[in-house]
Parts: C-alpha cells; structure tokens; sequence
DNA sequence: AATTTTCTTGACCGATTGGTCAGCTTGTGT
DNA sequence: ACACAAGCTGACCAATCGGTCAAGAAAATT
C-alpha cells in the first residue's frame, strides 16, 4: 500500500502534543486508506502500517474501525463547509459563485482522499453521516438556495434553479477528485499540471458563469 | 440486505434461457449489493441471498468474486458508452450534447447502481478495468473532442476546452445516481419525482447549452 | 432405458479480519 | 526517589470470508 509516511520526529515533547500527533497521523493514514480500498476493503492493519505503528496502538485511540472512519469523514466534512466562506457576503453571482469554484476546485486538488471518502460514504447510502445530511448539509444548502434566489429575483442571473445548480457545482468541482485516476488515464497517465488545473478552473467557471447570467 | 428478488419463473425451458435467466439475476442482485457496499464491503452470501441462490451455486457461474465484479463492471461499461449515439451525426452543438444529456441523465435515473459501481471502481484506481480505460474510453473520449473541437472551429460554439466540457457532462449527469442518497435526502427524503427528475434535466441543459454556446 | 453431461447444494476449510488483553515502558506529579 | 497514570505492544481469539468438493438431482443425448 505504499511506505510508511510517518516521521516519528522523535522530540521530548509534552504528552499533549505528542497524543494530538500521533492522531494526526492515524486520520491521515486512515483517510488514504480508506479511499484507496473504501470501507469494507480498508484493514486496520494496512492503515497502522501506512501510519507507522502496531495495530493495537491504533485501538488504543480509536476504538473501532467504525470510530476511526466516522472522525475522518467528519474532518472532511467541515473541510467542505469552509469552502462556502467566499459563496456569502459576495455583491454578485460572479463573484459568489466564481470564488465558490475555486474553493472547491482547490479542495479537490489538496484534499482529493478526503473527497472520495465522502463520495464514498454518500454512494453506499450515508450510514455514518446521514444525520448530517438531514441537519448540518440541509440547512447550509437552503440557506445558499435563498441566497442564489435573491440574485435571481434582483435580475443579477437566470431564473434556473438554484437547487439544481448547486447540484452542478458540487458535481463538477468533486469530479476532479472523485475521478482524479479517471482524469489522469485520459491525460496521458501523468497528474494535472499546474496549467492544466488552471485551465480545467477557468473551463468550469466560464460555462457555469455564462450559463446563468441574466439574459 | 432486502428481500430476495429472483421469480424463478418455474417453466420448461431451455437450457440455454435458463442459464441465461440465471446469470442475468446474478448480475443484477451483485450489482446492487457492489453498490451499496462496495466490492470490499460485499459478500458472495449477500448476493447469493438476493439472488434467491445457493451461495456454491454463485461460484459455478462465476469462478471468483472478482469474476462477478467484473462482469458487473464490463455491462455498466457498456451501457455507459453507448449513450453516445445522440452525441454523433448530430448538426450543431444543442442538438448533440443536449440529446447526450438527456441519454445520460436517463442512465441515471435508470442504472443508479451501475453507475455507482462504475464511480466506486474509478475512485478506487481502477484496478479491474484500467485497460478499457487506457485503450476503449481513450479513444472514446478523443473521438468526441474532435467533434466538439469542430463545432468551435466552425464558430458554432463558444472555444471551450472540449475535454473539460466532457468532464462537466459526466460529472453532472453521473451526480444525480452516485449522489442519489444525498439528493434525496436534500429533497425531503423521498425520490425525485417525474416532474423534479425533468427540472434537473432542464437546469443542467439550460445552464450547459446557453454556457457554450458561441458569443 | 441407459448413459453422459449439466446443474445444484450442504458441509467444510484455510486464511484473514476486527478486536482484546496482560504486561511492559515511558512520562508525570509529589 | 517513589507511585501512579498514560502510552505502547506482541500474542492471541472468535467470527467471517472466499472458495472447494463430493455427492446427488435434473436434463439432454444416445
């Protein structure tokens, strides 16, 4: 599955942070396991070993497999949440929705693991964090709906649905993580240069941003 | 898992018609429990169980769970590329990736579990089909760039990156099948209905097409 | 009717898994 | 220095998994 990563950085340190580390290290390990094999194909064993310690220390923190799994997709979900900071506050459509690409464009360039995790628990029917989606994601998602709908009733974009179009935004941005080993197979087996996710940004943005100006 | 599904359907038949009516609900009932657990997370008893067989009468069809994985994955792959026919042959822009839309949109509504299985696959690294997508979707995907290439050369549609814009038309379709947990539980927790379904059809179409085309 | 082939199945097996635990080491407070 | 708590770990276990197999049932062929 890959060498270990962790540096033990072997410092006299106060226990405090030295648990806050080896936490740290644990959800990291756990997060690209998880997305290399999913749930059911992820082993506390590949994770301790990606992590750099023996399985049992890993039940020492986390109590189960299940435990460990529900604090990585919680970690991504409030990665996923921030992104909106630049969707609020914003004068126009262009501005609030543009900056909302980035943000999740670039979520999906640094975090792509975590995406697939949260891709992953949604597919298989969200057993770990559906009552995030009925609380936390619904209300967030209603209340950027309102914010969208005021635009449309002010003349600043289309009459498209908001619902919908946040659909297409998160699809589109995700997809570049999601399907990142798709991505790169169709690029010639190498990674997104820096050029290529510049030009992969601007595409999404320009045709969305087009899409749903007024007319 | 559910209920078993299988209606034997006990007629005198052929040999061949029964092999193939049983086959067919082996693949059917794997389908859907790769999909809602993931190939790791499924078991050969769970699909045994809703296909309404013995768990050793699975193995005499399909020597191995990878096996059956793959069969699973070649049809979904099947099915996946033939949507294109809409996209050929067309005469502008509107007319070819709106009808692509449409097919893709109702592979969606239709497939859900295949396309989750096809999404779980990717996400995972492709392990079992990384030749179709090196040789077939490459192919594929080139082919259609160089339509829509020449669309834009034409000046019949804005000078978009045509593999971005295909990137775009599979995530936003694929989206309303591999996140179809979390659109229905954003939609009150019942199914998108007729009406709702074509709505999304309508926004994704409205806000793509109007997005490409030329200035 | 006899025989061969295809299909079906319960019982079984080695391997792997998540999880446990007793005992050890290391750090902390007094 | 001492005692106690926190952190760590190898060895182990019950449960479950994918897969096997021998023996029988059902159909096809002769």
């Amino acid at each position: 599955m890959a060498p270990p990563t962790a540096q033990p950085e072997k410092r006299p340190q106060s226990r405090q942070a030295a648990r806050a580390q080896t936490e740290s290290a644990i959800l990291t390990a756990a997060q690209t396991v998880f997305a290399e094999a999913g749930f059911g194909g992820a082993t506390m064993q590949m994770i301790a070993d990606l992590a750099g310690l023996p399985k049992a220390n890993l039940h020492y923190y986390y109590a189960t497999k299940e435990d460990l799994y529900r604090h990585v997709v919680q970690d991504i979900f409030e990665i996923w949440l921030d992104a909106a900071a630049s969707f609020d506050h914003a004068p126009d459509p262009a501005t609030g929705i543009g900056g909302y690409i980035d943000a999740k464009m670039e979520i999906s360039r640094r975090h792509p693991n975590g995406s697939k995790v949260w891709a992953s628990e949604v597919m298989h029917g969200a057993p770990v964090i559906q009552d995030y989606l009925e609380s936390t994601l619904r209300d967030w998602t209603d209340g950027r709906i309102a914010v969208i709908q005021k635009w449309i009733d002010a003349g600043q974009m289309a009459p498209i649905s908001p619902r919908h179009l946040l659909y297409m935004l998160w699809a589109t941005t995700q997809h570049y993580a999601d399907f990142g080993h798709q991505v790169q197979t169709l690029n010639g087996g190498k990674p997104l240069s820096k050029a290529e996710w510049q030009t992969a940004k601007d595409t999404v943005k320009q045709i969305i941003l087009r899409g749903i100006r007024a007319a």
